[in-house]
DNA sequence: CGAAAATTTGACGTGATTCAAACGCAGTGG
DNA sequence: CCACTGCGTTTGAATCACGTCAAATTTTCG
């Protein structure tokens, strides 16, 4: 193995947090656009929950994604370097995701379209596969983000209270329904020791929230399994 | 405000953790699909790595996804249920971003497409649109993964090392530039107090990794700093 | 039925947050 | 010019949530 910095790769093997590759697109991109702007240190480009109107691509500065959730509480969800593309996570809501301020002098490239469907000859089953990935990926960010900035016994509150929409969604019910994963999975994707697990189970069933046997989960409480998901803190 | 369960909404404000939205472009998709297959408790469907096939629908049971790192861990990354899609994430790079498992009885549709191109009436801008979407979206992933499971030096260590390749790959110098970000836009970003933030700094100086002048930092130990990424536990 | 795996429970250590206070720096006004 | 104020940063001390280790208990399955 061949010694090295690790900072001469175009690409990361683990620990990625920026991505290069998307700087081929953007040539295409921009033939696009039609408008450039600058923004000034502070200023912001774009709004969360603002209808979505376009891509915008970096030129040169640096730009912050702020998400501000229901609760007070804001999270800084990216940092845009010249050749990124801003608004991905827009495309499937069709509202932005997140408020974008620059944090230095920034030059930017608009792409206009208003609706996902005005990009140029776009097949609706293409629109749809869009939709569905911008939504995918800006899903999977909330519940990245829940890991980490939520205590064990909210993830596993909210884990229950997805899993309880998830059933009744699909026309079975909210308040009983059977997991075929096991303790250990279950851990693993919420990202905490089988042990933590395993005490939160047995608290929830103490408070009478819910009961657990076996694969056989009953939620007793939904108000009070609620409530857990909105503590803060 | 109503008194709610929180159970019976079908989407959730915060705290998302699955989505019914993809159910109905499964049905647009299902037109094309050609396959479909069953899958017993823990039969794999595909392996992380194995170049993209298509995309599956789940028609019903449960399944799992897990991500394997470099390093020995492996992660749980999705549970897939009825109606969701699996291989999103694979059309951006063309390869499995998973290994994805049965975890009980599971039916599934195969929408069969070898390389996006073959996706029918693709225009080369949305196939690259949807390159970018996916491979943001697996980035994205892993870089939140990496908050979740690292801890807080290791963190900082991969922000400045890809910080330092991303002006690399820019045209600029790995080893000393100006970020614009004050230390509290920092420590939102890497999900750590500010305190926690300073300290590291403090120790990375003590420890000659690199010096840190205001917004000016210098790399003066890419070894070193490498080292810290790669470290384990 | 018996071995292996999964789950539960307890004791303990530790990394990171929180609280609190001090410090440096920039802009403002007397 | 210098005190005053506010903001960002740094540092210290105390606390706490969670992971780790270890052992007991239950469940699974050949």
């Amino acid at each position: 193995m061949e010694k090295s910095t690790g900072l001469d790769k175009p690409y990361v093997e683990q620990g990625v947090l920026y991505s290069h590759s998307s700087l081929l697109f953007v040539q295409e991109l921009k033939n696009l656009s039609q408008y450039i702007l600058t923004l000034r240190r502070k200023n912001t480009l774009l709004y969360q929950g603002d209808p979505f109107q376009g891509l915008y691509i970096v030129q040169c500065g640096m730009l912050k994604q702020m998400l501000q959730s229901k609760n007070d509480n804001e999270q800084l969800t990216h940092f845009f370097l010249p050749g990124e593309i801003i608004g991905l996570d827009a495309i499937g809501e069709g509202f932005y995701a997140g408020t974008v301020i620059a944090i230095e002098t920034s030059g930017l490239l608009h792409i206009p379209f208003r609706r996902i469907e005005e990009f140029p000859n776009l097949q609706a089953s293409h629109m749809q596969l869009l939709r569905c990935l911008s939504r995918a990926m800006s899903l999977e960010h909330s519940r990245m983000w829940q890991m980490i900035s939520q205590p064990a016994d909210v993830r596993l509150a909210c884990f229950f209270a997805a899993m309880s929409r998830s059933f009744f969604a699909r026309g079975y019910s909210p308040y009983s329904f059977r997991l075929a994963m096991s303790r250990h999975e279950m851990a693993d994707y919420l990202c905490m020791a089988v042990e933590t697990l395993s005490r939160l189970i047995s608290r929830f069933q103490q408070q009478e929230i819910l009961t657990a046997r076996g694969h056989e989960y009953c939620i007793v409480n939904p108000d009070a399994l609620a409530s857990i998901v909105v503590k803060r803190k």
